[in-house]
DNA sequence: GCAAAAATGGACCTGCAAGTCCAAAAATCG
DNA sequence: CGATTTTTGGACTTGCAGGTCCATTTTTGC
């Protein structure tokens, strides 16, 4: 059914969403028009809606979906094996770097807002991203439960949305003030809290 | 020099920042046109390009700085009396109540995501709003140090910063997934923490 | 009550960016 | 190689929302 592209046709599409994706991560969703898509990627205007038929939406719809996958991909493979207290470190080291690097350019911010309120898909997309990320969260919380680094008393599902929700957070407030020193502060301060609750036996 | 404005005046200007504020809440910014703001404040475009020479975007300015106000306002009196754990928890469960009300409606981040480009404005307002949230919270620690419900050692500035990314992690999850949990769970675990903090002598 | 200033109404203009359409080129496949 | 389908280019249409303008009414202040 979707089949219905050749090699080239694929390249083009990817080529497209790529371009796009670049453009609005450094412009921002509003201020890019299709037209500077076309420029950016060597395409026309008939591409454009010959791959995505539903137009900008559909584009964006697109975009969206690539940015969000490439949120957690950018946290491997540390976000898979938080199964050590340095594996920890290193996943906040990972983390604290990634959003240093973007700066005050968040893809996903932009998408929701714009996106969100036509196609019901982009709330899918970004809802789908937060429960993946929780998930991987969670995960390694109860691994680090299963050998002791962590109390079992914890609940594994309320921690990590609490430590995904600082997260969420302190990229807003980066996103806001320019400044990493909210992601450090809750980054450090979650995962402190969490090593605390370790010593069931006393100090 | 900005006097220049009647009783009447001053009321309609005020009615009309109410009325986009509402309707932006309502729809999202990027679905409300100026025609919509006339219809339901009942003026004429000549009204409000009269108090707005600026247009469309300081119209938005005005409203962010409205809804940026309200936030806080929306806290008190307890943002500012964060003097006893009673206190605290009333705060909390302020802050539930009104984002479980507000729902998946957020003014200030579709006002950020589009007037934050345009508008160099808008990014100050919502720095400014973070930063008198910040302090409010900060003054609370301060407090509770003082009188030995927190512990001394406890870096006041930073456990701020992490709370305020927490609740602002736990909007935005409200925003994309519609549930409360994130909030609650960010409020809950934080405030806990600092109450454990206060067993200065050991268990 | 009267001049000046402010408030109001609404017709009109304008630009721009999304979306349409079709014809030409290139690839696919037997 | 020839038929069919996909890919590509770009001129053209369209709708709409922001913004301009001015004429009229109301308020202000003396």
């Amino acid at each position: 059914m979707t089949r219905a592209l050749t090699r080239k046709g694929e390249a083009t599409r990817a080529r497209i969403v790529a371009g796009a994706a670049a453009e609005i991560r450094e412009r921002g969703v509003d201020e890019v028009r299709l037209e500077d898509v076309m420029a950016r990627t060597g395409t026309s205007k008939g591409q454009l809606f010959h791959y995505f038929p539903d137009g900008k939406d559909g584009l964006l719809l697109a975009v969206a979906q690539h940015e969000a996958d490439q949120v957690l991909i950018d946290q491997e493979p540390m976000l898979s094996n938080l199964t050590s207290w340095p594996a920890w470190l290193a996943w906040r080291d990972r983390l604290i770097e990634r959003y240093l690097a973007q700066g005050v350019k968040c893809p996903l911010n932009g998408l929701l807002g714009q996106t969100g309120r036509r196609a019901p898909g982009a709330q899918a997309i970004v809802t789908g991203l937060m429960w993946r990320w929780q998930k991987a969260i969670t995960d390694g919380i109860r691994h680090m439960q299963s050998t002791g680094d962590i109390a079992a008393d914890v609940d594994a599902d309320r921690a990590a949305a609490a430590l995904l929700a600082g997260i969420q957070g302190g990229v807003l407030l980066l996103l806001s003030t320019g400044k990493i020193d909210h992601l450090e502060a809750v980054l450090d301060l979650t995962i402190d809290s969490l090593r605390a609750g370790a010593r069931t036996g006393g100090s």
